[in-house]
DNA sequence: AAAAAAATGTGATCCATATCACAAATATAA
DNA sequence: TTATATTTGTGATATGGATCACATTTTTTT
């Protein structure tokens, strides 16, 4: 399954990775091994101890939490992009899972190795620091939105995130069921139902199985406002 | 108002600042600038530039974010803490404020030499980087907690939270009115008032004025743990 | 100490969503 | 291709908490 990396000439490296000389570079390729998961496999487990760090090269991935009376996901994480950084620093053990949605590439960095490349190379450090913060201001008011908006503008908000961060296109393949859809934005499968039902009749989307279609961006975007 | 510092003698220094040879800790004092402030004093807007990184010294404040529909506070931060170290490296602009809710001394420093000291000193830059992530770690798990609990168990985690982590005693002074305890747990100013009451005809607290005492701490940690 | 402002308590009513209970439709495995 | 499992659609009903509307208490200002 796993396979040597060449870091060296990949061309999918991180924003701190391009700041590594190529003597970093090596010694990051030495010590990684590229992985090929597929939708459902689990990267990250709640609860085990986390030995190193994850980066993901290619596909997508749900980051959630087992919460007090049911699964929440927290973000989903699209490539490229690091995965469980916090965890890294934070806490030995991993105080959230994450699990592949979309046919993955994973890149598993030797845990000593990502510190000896931040303890060396500020540059490095720095934008991995970047990124953290990035993320965490992220989370902070994709919290204010999921506790304060109602059904119709959570899942607009869906919808134009896979359309325009994820996808980047009016048409895709939604990598996530109705029951996920309500632990991404608290709510009920049968809510997140209605309210994609509702759309669809309004015309503001189209569905057809898995495939979505942005159709009336406009709305989506005034629903996501004033609910 | 501002005051010269005197990082060197400081005994209230973060672990990151421990890390700080002499050198650098009087290069820290030069570029720092103490100041005192009192219950609803701002230290941070959010739509404002960063211009420094806060540290809060002594005191107590509270993070929030203006939501869609009103204002949410994301969490208290007690001292000794940094306050927006994520701003200071993800976005030039503040993401959210920070209001002090108890007198506080807040230590202003130089957005360059902070910089300065990340690139320079290693360690130093490790422990900025921990403490950023236990704090998204801690956010992941306050947000999945205010979307799932009900009030009941929402408001005992306060209560909680107050004794055992802000002031480490059974009695205390609540920092926060119930109008911002509702904006911490999502709720309405009317039902935190009912709650509160009820606890109070259990038994479970007792209630005079700001003053609270906890007088039935395992039937708190019930409530919080089922609602 | 009196007046004004802010914070709290409490009933009555309303409403967005959860929950329950199936039917129908898709997807997956045998 | 049939059988089995998973996902989705939709009505009926229940409910936690929001909202509204005041009364009361506490705090702050003058």
């Amino acid at each position: 399954m796993a396979m040597k990396t060449n870091c060296l000439e990949c061309a999918l490296k991180s924003k701190a990775a391009l700041k590594l000389n190529d003597k970093e570079i090596k010694k990051l390729s030495f010590n990684c091994a590229l992985v090929r998961f597929k939708k459902g496999d689990s990267l990250i487990k709640q609860g085990t101890f986390s030995t190193n760090v994850a980066y993901l090269r290619s596909g997508l991935a749900k980051l959630h939490i087992a919460g007090p009376y049911h699964e929440q996901i927290v973000r989903i994480v699209n490539a490229p992009n690091y995965l469980g950084l916090p965890i890294t620093f934070g806490d030995k053990i991993n105080n959230y899972s994450v699990t592949v949605i979309d046919v993955a590439e994973v890149c598993f960095i030797d845990i000593k190795t990502f510190r000896y490349l931040l303890r060396t190379n500020p540059d490095f450090a720095y934008e991995i620091m970047m990124d953290i913060c990035r993320t965490e201001l992220e989370v902070y008011n994709r919290c204010v939105n999921r506790t304060q908006k109602h059904i119709r503008g959570k899942i607009a908000d869906v919808m134009l995130e896979m359309s325009e961060t994820i996808y980047k296109s009016d048409v895709f393949r939604m990598p996530l069921n109705q029951e996920e859809i309500g632990n991404l934005i608290d709510s009920s499968r049968e809510s997140v139902s209605r309210v994609i039902t509702e759309f669809e009749k309004d015309g503001i989307i189209g569905v057809s199985g898995k495939k979505i279609e942005i159709k009336n961006k406009k709305s989506l975007i005034l629903i996501s406002e004033n609910g």
